[in-house]
DNA sequence: CCTTGCTATGGAACGCGTTCCATACGGTAT
DNA sequence: ATACCGTATGGAACGCGTTCCATAGCAAGG
């Protein structure tokens, strides 16, 4: 393997003029350029990476962590991720956590290493104050508002977008609205948020039994429904947490020759256009660029991306 | 941010010892390892993964090509080998091709650069010839089977799997298969296999009307369906090339009141459990992790595994 | 002719661990 | 007592670019 000095030697250069000239930083004659890129050509050099890197104190990836990648929002998350990072000539470590604190803690510890130079939680198990507390060893972006806490964060302004939705489902006259989940809202800040922004703008809490916890995918919408048509009063609205959940739960009720209820969806997935279910768009590649633009910059900002309430 | 060597003084021993004591590798007393943790630990110090990548000349990433995420072929090799390197602490950086050969040749060129240990494509571009020749730059695995190129691999054993599929479709008297792939004969492997393997076992090619390329999606399947039912002879059972496909095909027969033709479809998603429909599991997690273990062990091996045929 | 200011180039330090080699010491086998 | 061995430890080289600083040549300005 070729390195610096060998293509200097070859030259008849120094190490300093070659990489002057590759990294274009001037001060390198016509003459002295030709004759390097030559013996470039010559050897197959190319810059070793790592010592680049470690002269340069950075690495050119950034870690992105993530509890599993079978989800619409981590993958529209990720992919806004990728774009940018790509653009800007990082790599993406992908850090999957399946939210074990533990390892993500092992991921900050990363950080600290300099495996990378930023880490994006896409979402997390650990609490916000540890990752504030962390920042220490390296930029740190949090996919979600950070409150109190001096985080940098991309997020979609959920609150907004839920009052636009409840606000527009009360005045289409529904009272029982069913909600599903993927988390509880011990376990996650936008269930507490979603709960939050109904009891505002309902005036009351929703029933127990409208609630559903668990639910990620088209089966766990079906499942979901199949629990509420058991129940003696039935949802008459349902909110979910995903354009496919509610598809799956239209699904059980065109399964069962049911009336299906009116449904709304989030992340303007394709099973809504066609279906022609109202949905939410968060942008969530959206979020994931800003994310990217946050670690690239180590800007502690906050960057919220403002959601589309789609009624169709 | 503490050295090795702000260690090594405070602790009153070499930065050698230091490093002998942090990786154990012998030859420590119990009282410099003692002293030396607890400079550690004062210190919060951790050795920097930069400088140690290039003393040791690896980084412990491995890159992972893959066209994009939305594939459930992709995301379950992806997973396999998600889990095999966390295991041997390796991170994956994920990079994404759309199946263009000059970015494909970007990343041969990065791990050229040594920003990674080795690099896996799940799937590709450019041809086996270009990979086998960039695996002078490091190792290089593929996840098809390479034929006559010497590179590394770890696939699906399809032919067997397919050959399987066939003689029983045939067994049950279907003539008129109808198939679906997401790419084209010319530019996919698996799909002229598909092909030969299908006329290898019923005697003749498929009719060109019943071949549908550019099928990924639920939705894709759909459109596919639909397009078969305008034909005038169509299809007595349909061969997809993915479960959720299948699912798409069969929601089309359903929503427009029609019989559904027997289906079988790939890759043993919940889907196929859920429709009771017959699939492939290819294990494509294990292929991923194969992948994986090819790559840290840099042998130039080939990994066959198994599909089963699951009926229903 | 001299100062000023570029351009061009090289030497050497630097970033930060790892590891080879040499040295020293206490103990054991002969 | 001598040779030998294993443990313990440090010095220094090494991996490989990047970059600061110094030097030198040359042209324009005065």
């Amino acid at each position: 393997m070729a390195t610096i000095k060998d293509v200097a030697r070859l030259a008849g250069y120094s190490p300093a003029t070659v990489s002057r000239a590759i990294n274009h930083s001037g001060y390198v004659s016509r003459q002295a350029t030709a004759k390097i890129q030559a013996v470039i050509a010559q050897l197959d050099y190319v810059p070793n990476d790592i010592a680049r890197d470690l002269s340069q104190g950075r690495t050119a990836n950034v870690g992105v962590v993530v509890p599993y990648l079978a989800h619409p929002y981590f993958t529209q998350v990720f992919n806004g991720i990728l774009k940018a990072a790509f653009a800007a000539a990082y790599n993406v470590v992908l850090l999957q956590s399946n939210y074990d604190a533990d390892r993500e803690r092992g991921y900050l510890e990363q950080l600290h290493r300099r495996a990378f130079d930023a880490l994006i939680f896409t979402s997390r198990a650990i609490p916000l104050a540890e990752l504030a507390a962390a920042q220490k060893y390296g930029p740190i972006i949090c996919c979600e508002d950070p409150g109190d806490y001096p985080l940098a964060a991309a997020y979609s302004k959920r609150t907004a977008a839920y009052r636009a939705a409840f606000s527009w489902i009360r005045t289409q006259g529904y009272q029982r609205v069913g909600l599903t989940f993927s988390r509880s809202a011990q376990l996650s800040a936008t269930t507490r948020l979603t709960l939050a922004t109904y009891t505002n703008s309902f005036g009351q809490a929703p029933a127990p039994e409208n609630i559903r916890l668990g639910v990620t995918t088209f089966t766990d919408g079906y499942q979901a429904a199949q629990a509420w048509a058991r129940l003696a009063s039935q949802p008459d609205f349902i909110f979910s947490n995903g354009d496919d959940i509610a598809a799956g739960i239209r699904q059980f009720y065109v399964d069962h020759h049911l009336l299906v209820p009116p449904l709304m969806g989030q992340e303007n997935q394709l099973s809504s256009r066609l279906l022609g279910l109202p949905t939410i768009d968060h942008h969530f590649e959206r979020v994931g660029a800003a994310a990217f633009d946050l670690a690239a910059s180590r800007q502690i900002a906050r960057v919220p991306v403002a959601a589309d309430l789609i009624l169709r």
